[in-house]
DNA sequence: TAGATTGTTAATCGATTAACAATC
DNA sequence: TAGATTGTTAATCGATTAACAATC
């Protein structure tokens, strides 16, 4: 593997690969192409390629990428060759919906914990858990090493929550509260806001 | 307005702006300066300044900008100076989830229908909504003239769900099937997939 | 072998940043 | 006026694309 430091452009795309790679072994398929793989995922051929050659020379001139091996070889990459331990705040209807998804487990993640401050939600049962106290959260989350969690809290509390998951070891956040996080460099965040979303669409409609 | 093509990087990052500046005018600011907006959304103010002003002159140099009027101005700019109603495709728990959001009105946009093609679930009540069948929906979706859906169904049948979607229609589509979506060059796609989300962070974790 | 496709280089294209005159 | 901050230009930086030798 190179020890350059990789442009997080790059790094963003692989997932994209891993899953329609995914989607392809499912369905059978045992060799793809740059040129296949791109339409796709709607990237150009020799974007791909050059992305992929930052990691290694994974293909073979002539009859492209074997689907298993690169699957294996980005699923290392992006380190989920193992199954990451996660945790929800926040138990409304979006933590719901997230701790009940089925998509997580075959791309490496484990919902283990889901926390609320609303005592009429702590105790409540979702599928295998239980809604946890948020006032125990820092505690807990630094006792089991757990580094990623998804923020499903309104937004006027997001900052104090996310300054306390900082605090608890969390190194990489899935924000669905509308606005913006601060926190340290090494810590990740990724937003989901579906308003801002559709927000980058309707300029374009008529 | 400039009549020039603007880059959509630019436009992605005005829905940003604007929550912002959503957010400061709630808390009772008047103006504000690229600097500070810059150190609220964590982008330069050297990009901010040039980003607005590829639409006119909105600041005053000394002063900066007056948050409403550049509150207005981007809504303009972004077509959410309206109410743009929306359906949602999949009435699981996300599309729940979505159907019971609230945050969405005070950003333009109305959820008017929700469909599904499963007939335990048809006829359900969700707040207002009552989820419909989806056999009925390129029908209704024309005769309505709504423009934006939200996809919230396997990714088993999300292709041809959105192949029905555009023949209604539909010119903006906010996907949290994962799987990449083949459409016409007219009709814009976002996806909201946290798994892969989550997978663009895990390369960074320990 | 002939055809296909990779990995990589160089050229192009586009986005970001730094700097500063204009001006509130 | 003095200080602050915009809008814009030019320089820098980085990403994408095109092309092709290498080779399966």
């Amino acid at each position: 593997m190179n020890a350059d430091k990789i442009p997080d452009i790059i790094i963003s795309r692989l997932p994209v690969y891993l899953r329609a790679l995914q989607h392809m072994a499912d369905q059978g398929m045992r060799t793809t192409s740059s040129q296949e793989l791109g339409e796709h995922v709607g990237i150009s051929a020799a974007q791909i390629r050059k992305d992929i050659s930052q990691f290694g020379e994974f293909g073979k001139q002539g009859t492209g990428y074997s689907i298993s091996y690169l699957l294996d070889k980005l699923r290392e990459i992006l380190k989920v060759d193992r199954l990451w331990d996660v945790i929800i705040v926040g138990a409304g209807d979006m933590g719901h919906a997230l701790a009940r998804y089925q998509g997580f487990v075959n791309r490496g993640f484990n919902v283990a914990m889901i926390f609320d401050n609303d005592k009429s939600k702590i105790g409540q049962k979702i599928g295998d858990l239980t809604v946890e106290d948020t006032a125990e959260m820092v505690e807990k989350v630094k006792a089991s090493g757990i580094r990623i969690a998804m923020l499903t809290i309104p937004a006027t509390v997001a900052q104090e929550t996310t300054d306390k998951l900082v605090e608890a070891g969390i190194r990489a956040i899935l924000n669905y509260a509308p606005i913006n996080l601060i926190v340290p460099p090494d810590v990740r965040v990724q937003y989901i806001d579906p308003a801002t979303h559709l927000q980058r669409m309707t300029y374009y409609c008529e």
